[in-house]
DNA sequence: TTGAAAGCGCTAACAA
DNA sequence: TTGTTAGCGCTTTCAA
């Protein structure tokens, strides 16, 4: 069986406290205690049983992130930069990472109850908000740790990192404006998602800055898959008028929307444009390469799990809300390469 | 604070002990006192303290996949996928899944031994092997519960699963020779991994059995990465006698490849042939269509965890080694579809 | 049908 | 510098 505290008390014929304080390097026992202890230990292969640790310290140095899907949807490489992202930084901390997948239904709130009360997690990354996000609403009523990958409606007054929407979608239709497109589509994601208001209020605020409206029949609502992205496309490039360019709201979409072109035999780039959002590793090598937006997902999973880690350490953060600058990345997805 | 069972102790004027059985819907006692603990615990919102619990039960119902890599490399959708169907399968079984990152360099088995002598976790899922895994050599020797995706050199006298590299790759040079090539290069994996091996050998019996012999010019070793996949297939256009077909071993790889065939001004699909391994979501979008083997990540990651959790349960599995049939999928990039 | 008591492995206040 | 003791929240004998 597994090496207890015990059994070294009981080799060494010191106590048990000593060889938790040894072993813990207190600076109240014997230089000669201490390497004995810890001599043992080692030849014996105890490692500390951590429920037990964590049952006493009441602190469990394990962070939560729930993700808010199901099924194999998850080849979305977002959430695996997250994941990694979140994951390192937790690691270097000496932290774990507990993750679970739960889509928004009205189970959701369960698994955050029983983690949260069942002392499993000192706080939660909270990923995807929504406008209303109950999440947010139950972890800052009672009071939990945790950092937000993302903004919700109404007042911010809890930790976040998120990329600015509005400014991002701005700089595509500046840029499409300037190649001398009026007919602009945009595909959304679901109405649901509080970036989802931000990337299209970017997307209508710069369009009316250059004094142009939006078509009503230019405006989809798609799902953030490629399939998705597909569909609305198609719908698009059937209408009477259709646009000279389309806007995805993500770069999923986006790739789904230029194999919807070219299966109808458009040249991307030359006579339609599209563009994406969040700068996938696929959208430099996809053909063509797609213009869209760099979101430094794996760095932004860094920076929630370090901040969050921080605040279980009852740490103050220097910045506790960070709202990063979108950085466009023309390719040939919009023409200004291809000719 | 947080309520505990004590707090129901009082509240009912029960014992401690009483309370605990109530709760545990244990039959001896009365079906009264049951529903009354059961209220007053629902009342208050009790969760039970799973470290305690833990301690006690000397079970987690936690299993723990440790990810090979660090860094951005997530990105990969083979993750995303694997955790998501790891995942959605620990969450039927009301299990938590940690997840850790951990290159495998001289500290990762460090890892393990903390969250397997820490008890942390029932069991562990290990992924990516390679030719000799002392993960597995480790969990073998300390008889701790494990499940693989993936195959080892030696004896494979431990529970798995893993996709016929083999025949998979066999049946993509079938395909291709049946289209006529016979200068055909390969990109493999890092040769340390155990399906690099696998895959490599599929090409090279095939490529015999017609009577072709491997020309070691075209053999090139890559790293995965679209990028690794770019280099090496620039180095093989650029010998003076190219191939007329290049397999990639993953789908990653062989959407680089692509990149750098059409930088380069060749059609794929007419001038060039490439194929991968995988069918991530992105070779069915991509331009031109990836022919490529099915792997059913997420169903695999499925299957690794229903298992693994019945072996931590102490049940005998019905099929302890699964080795699963390759589909070809035959699209674009092989000019088979193209004309 | 219930409760008292022990103990899972560890840490920490207090005494010696 | 060390050991005694209590206790984290829970489950589980054992006795009543």
């Amino acid at each position: 069986m597994a090496v207890t505290i015990k059994d070294i008390a009981k080799a060494t014929g010191k106590s048990i406290t000593t060889v938790s304080r040894a072993l813990n390097d207190y600076d109240d026992v014997s230089h000669e205690t201490k390497l004995l202890v810890q001599r043992v230990a080692a030849e014996k292969g105890y490692t500390p049983n951590l429920w037990a640790q964590r049952l006493q310290k009441q602190r469990t140095e394990t962070i939560g992130l729930i993700l808010p899907t199901r099924g194999p949807r998850l080849g979305d490489p977002f959430f695996g930069q997250l994941i990694a992202g979140v994951g390192d930084k937790a690691g270097e901390y000496g932290y774990d990472l507990l993750v679970s997948t739960q889509a928004p239904d009205r189970d959701e709130m369960a698994i955050y109850k029983k983690k949260l009360q069942g002392r499993q997690v000192d706080g939660f990354i909270i990923v995807r908000t929504r406008r209303q996000d109950r999440r947010i609403d139950y972890l800052r009523q009672t009071d939990f740790p945790f950092v937000v990958f993302g903004r919700t409606e109404g007042e911010l007054d809890y930790p976040y990192v998120d990329e600015d929407g509005v400014a991002g979608m701005a700089a595509i239709i500046e840029h499409l404006v300037r190649l001398g497109h009026r007919r602009i589509a945009c595909i959304t994601p679901p109405e649901e998602l509080m970036f989802a208001t931000y990337r299209l209020q970017g997307v209508q605020e710069a369009l009316a800055q250059h004094g142009l409206d939006m078509d009503p029949a230019l405006l989809r609502r798609g799902d953030l898959t490629q399939r998705g992205g597909f569909a609305e496309a198609q719908a698009l490039l059937a209408l009477p008028q259709p646009p000279t360019a389309i806007v995805a709201c993500n770069d999923l979409m986006a790739f789904g929307a230029i194999s919807a072109a070219q299966q109808q035999g458009f040249v991307v780039g030359r006579d339609i444009v599209i563009t994406g959002f969040d700068d996938t590793p696929w959208a430099e090598h996809s053909n063509p390469s797609l213009t869209t937006v760099h979101q430094p997902i794996y760095e932004i999973g860094n920076m929630v799990c370090d901040m969050l880690i921080r605040l279980t350490q009852g740490q103050s953060l220097e910045q506790r809300q960070v709202l990063l600058k979108p950085r466009l990345i023309v390719r040939q997805s919009c023409g200004a390469d291809a000719s």
